[in-house]
Parts: C-alpha cells; structure tokens; sequence
DNA sequence: ATGCATGAGTG
DNA sequence: ACTCATGCATA
C-alpha cells in the first residue's frame, strides 16, 4: 500500500504524455487526492469476492467527489486515466480507479460493476472494459505488488490491448482535451471523444454513429468556451412527415432501427477471459451485500418498458406510437424526478452513456413531447436506456455536472416586442410561409432585421410541427390541421 | 419552460 | 432558402 502514497506526487502532465517517470514524476491534485486516499485500505488478498475498487468522480470545483470503496480491501497502486480499449474515452471517465496487484481479480462483482457505473453515469459496459483493462496490464507488466508506473500503464495499454491502434494518434489530444476541460471546468466534459471515434466502435449505433460530433476548436485554447458544433443528425429523412401524431411513422428511417447494438455485452476484451457478463445484463448473481440498500426499490413494477425488462427490451426497436412515446415520457419525467436527476443531469449523462450530449432543452422538450415525432423516436431509445442505467443502480442522488461555459459569437438574442409579435403570428396564420419578399417588407414594416424575421417564421414553422401544439393535448389531431393556407406557401400577398 | 439562433443537410 | 435537430439565454 505504500505504493499508493508514493504514486501522490506523479504529475498528470507526465503522465498523460506518457513519459516514462516512475512514481516520482507529479500528478495533478486531482488525480493526487484518489491516489492518497487509495492506501486506506487493509488488504486482504484472500478476499477476491469483494473486488477491493475504488471509483472516484470529480465534482465541480474539485470538491465533490465520491469515492467509493468496495467492501473493504485492497490497495490501489495506480490510476491512470485509461482510454477505453474499445471506445476510447477517457474523457468521459477520466479515471476509472484502479488495480491492486495483490488481488488482481479479473472480474468485478455484479454489484461493484454496478455500482461504479452508476456513480460514474457510464454504461456498465464501459466499467467492465476498464476494469479489464487495468487488470490485464497489471497482469502483464509486473508481478504482484509491483508498482506500475501511470506511464508504464499507458504503455502496457498500447501493447495489451490495441497494439497498433488505429485511435493512437489521437489519444494525446483526446487526453490534453479531457485535462483542459475539467481544469477549467472541474469536471469532464462528455463531449469531444468524437473526433476520433472510429466508425466500427461498437459505441456508435447505427444511429449514433452520424452523430459523431466534429473536432473541437475551442478546448484547445486551454479556456472554456466549449460548444460542439451540433451534431449532424440526419439521416436521409425521407421526408416521413410525422404527420399528425398518432399516426406512427412505420418506415422508421434508421432512425429507431437497428441501433442499439447492446454496449454492455461486448465487452471490447476480456482478461483471462473472465469478463464477460456484461454489466447490466449479468447472469445470476448473488449480489445484495455490496449493494446498495435501496437500490433495487427503484423499479416499480409498473413502468411496463421502462425498467422491468433486463434480458430483451426492445420498446426501442420499433417505431413507436404516439401514443407510447407519450407514455414513455411520462414515465420518464417521473422516474428521472423520482431517482432525483435534473434534466440536464440526464443530458450529460446521455453523452457520457452513449456519445452524445443533449441539453437541458432538449431534455424537456422530449419530456414535454415538443420534438418532432422522428426526434422522439430518435432520442427515446437513449432515454430509455438511460434510465434503465439509473434505474438499476440507484442511490445517492447527487446531481450531475453541468455544461459550463460557452464563449461564443452568439447572436444576441434579440426579443421581440408582443405587439409585433402579434403582427407575426397574424402574418403566420394567413401565410405561414412568407416568400423573401414579403419578409423583407414585414420586417420592414416592423421594424427587425430581416434575418428576424425569416428565423421567426422558420421557429414558428417548427413549433407548428411539434407533437404537442400548444393548444389541444396530445390526444388527437396533430400539428398539421392548422387553419388555412394548406396549400399555397408562396403566394400569401398582402402586405 | 421557451424564444430566438445556429448549422448541417437538402433541393 | 428551407427543414430539422439542438441549444444558449432568458423569462
């Protein structure tokens, strides 16, 4: 254990660049204080039933973090902020504790599995992979007690696992990314691994996968200003206009098909073999001693789709009904409430989880059913993963971290008066779609900038289309029976 | 919770 | 120039 305490003073600069210090080199004050709390624990090595693991998360301004110790054992030479074999994200979890020689367990406990996933908001999966990760290094750079060097872990890494990675060039930049931005955050951001997820990563749903989010300029400057180019999501819509709600799209246009390949069981690799329940999904168990008291009470029974089913659900495979999607969001807002999230808690977790970050906007709106039915259809399956995730694992409620920041060369919003407002809305409803002309002259006549006007119509135009029309409940009709001018959108003069 | 805005796709 | 998915900023 004493190896712990000497591993306090390695720097994370050193580390991160791979450089080969020992255990002399410096660790930020991050990494520090997981490494000086890792020798708390007596050992006992007989004891593999209890994975000794610690987990730790940063919380914002470096203050709240959790550490959570497995029943009682085990030493913790190193953390390193390891990528993930499969997926490549360290930044999302930037450290994922790690391995005690002494015990080398090669498996983690269903519940310690679970109860890192939760702590951290990653998929078990992603736990599983990492743990087997660190073990295998462990494995295969030394002898029991035998100190590793966070540096010599990364190499053990290169070798062990993706000998020639294809990622490797990127991982620098992934790790120097992930340091700016929980220095200036206090927290990682779960945002910027895209910009060298591979396309076969087994994270990217057939879905995801386009959702890759384009490198990032903006952490590079060591400052904040974060903001990730929007994510491209579109797929070929074929232009299935959800029409009127209620009326499922039937050709879900890979947009809730064939996605979800299950994160959890593909463990990217095993060590020794031994890893391979998935992390949710585990076989039987006996588990229930590390768990966490009142973990499982979390699943009511009523929730049909929601959290019940852990071996097949597919309430995601298929195109759902308006209907059902309402009920999914529903239920969603009540159990995320319930389980104590916020909605952009579960936005960022969302990026965490899967790869892509959402806002707290968006978030609501989906609980609000203010997205577009193929946009409901899109983020459901997200959601609704999610909250199994929360669902089956419980407990503290502490709250996410946010999404700070955002220097950016954001127009400012400009705020239009009610009464022009009204002289909008009145346009809208003769002519919902203004030719360039006519908004040229409206705005004008109004006096805004053009530009104003036209993204005013655009908003309104969408707004029309959500789900819920705010007015009639989701009940029937759909946005789409609105007053008039169905069928000519450019011929609405009057000005 | 929402209004105004941005940007990738599209045609 | 529009549609869509999203989100900052704000009410």
């Amino acid at each position: 254990m004493g190896l712990a305490c000497s591993l306090e003073r390695v720097k994370a600069s050193e580390v991160l660049m791979g450089s080969e210090r020992s255990q002399s080199a410096q660790l930020q004050p991050r990494w520090q204080w997981i490494l000086s709390s890792a020798h708390t624990v007596p050992s006992r090595a007989s004891d593999t039933s209890s994975a000794p693991l610690f987990a730790r998360r940063f919380g914002e301004d470096g203050g709240r973090m959790w550490e959570r110790m497995w029943r009682g054992t085990a030493l913790h030479d190193h953390i390193t902020p390891q990528p993930d074999p499969v997926d490549q994200r360290y930044d999302t979890l930037p450290v994922l504790l790690l391995a005690t020689p002494s015990l080398l367990v090669a498996w983690l406990p269903e519940a310690a599995v679970l109860e890192i996933s939760r702590s951290l908001l990653v998929g078990a999966g992603f736990v599983t992979r990492m743990w087997g990760s660190a073990a295998s290094m462990a494995t295969a750079a030394s002898s029991p007690y035998t100190l590793l060097s966070p540096s010599s872990m990364i190499h053990a890494d290169s070798q062990a696992m993706q000998p020639a990675s294809p990622y490797r060039g990127h991982q620098k930049l992934l790790q120097s990314d992930y340091l700016q931005s929980v220095q200036s955050n206090g927290h990682p951001l779960a945002h910027q691994w895209a910009s060298s997820l591979p396309e076969g990563s087994p994270w990217s749903t057939s879905m995801e996968q386009q959702d890759i989010k384009p490198g990032r300029e903006d952490l590079q400057l060591g400052i904040i200003h974060h903001r990730s180019p929007h994510v491209a999501h579109h797929s070929p819509h074929h232009n299935n206009h959800p029409g009127a709600w209620g009326t499922p799209v039937s050709h879900n246009s890979s947009i809730t098909s064939g996605q979800q390949i299950n994160i959890y069981s593909q463990a990217g690799f095993t060590v020794n073999g031994m890893l391979d329940h998935g992390g949710l999904t585990p076989p039987p168990n006996p588990q229930g001693q590390g768990m966490h008291p009142g973990l499982r009470d979390t699943l009511s029974p009523e929730h049909s789709e929601l959290g019940g089913h852990h071996c097949h659900d597919h309430s995601d495979e298929e195109t759902p009904t308006s209907d059902e999607l309402e009920h999914f969001a529903k239920q969603f807002k009540q159990r995320r409430i319930k389980l104590g999230f916020t909605q952009a808690d579960v936005g960022l977790a969302l990026g965490t989880l899967y790869g892509n970050v959402f806002s707290q906007t968006t978030i609501c709106r989906f609980e609000a059913l203010q997205l577009s039915f193929k946009n409901m259809c899109k983020l459901k399956p997200l959601l609704n993963k999610w909250l199994e995730e929360a669902d089956s694992s419980t407990g503290s409620s502490s709250s996410i971290d946010k999404i700070a920041a955002q220097g950016r060369k954001r127009k400012k919003r400009t705020s239009i008066e009610v009464s022009v407002k009204g002289v909008l809305e009145t346009h809208f409803l003769k002519c919902p779609k203004p030719s360039a002309q006519e908004i040229t002259s409206l705005a004008d006549t109004l006096q805004l900038e053009k530009e104003v006007v036209r993204v005013w119509f655009c908003n309104r135009r969408q707004k029309e289309k959500r789900m819920t029309p705010p007015g009639e409940p989701p009940p029937h009709e759909g946005p789409y029976s609105h007053s008039g001018s169905a069928g000519d959108a450019s011929s609405c003069h009057d000005l």
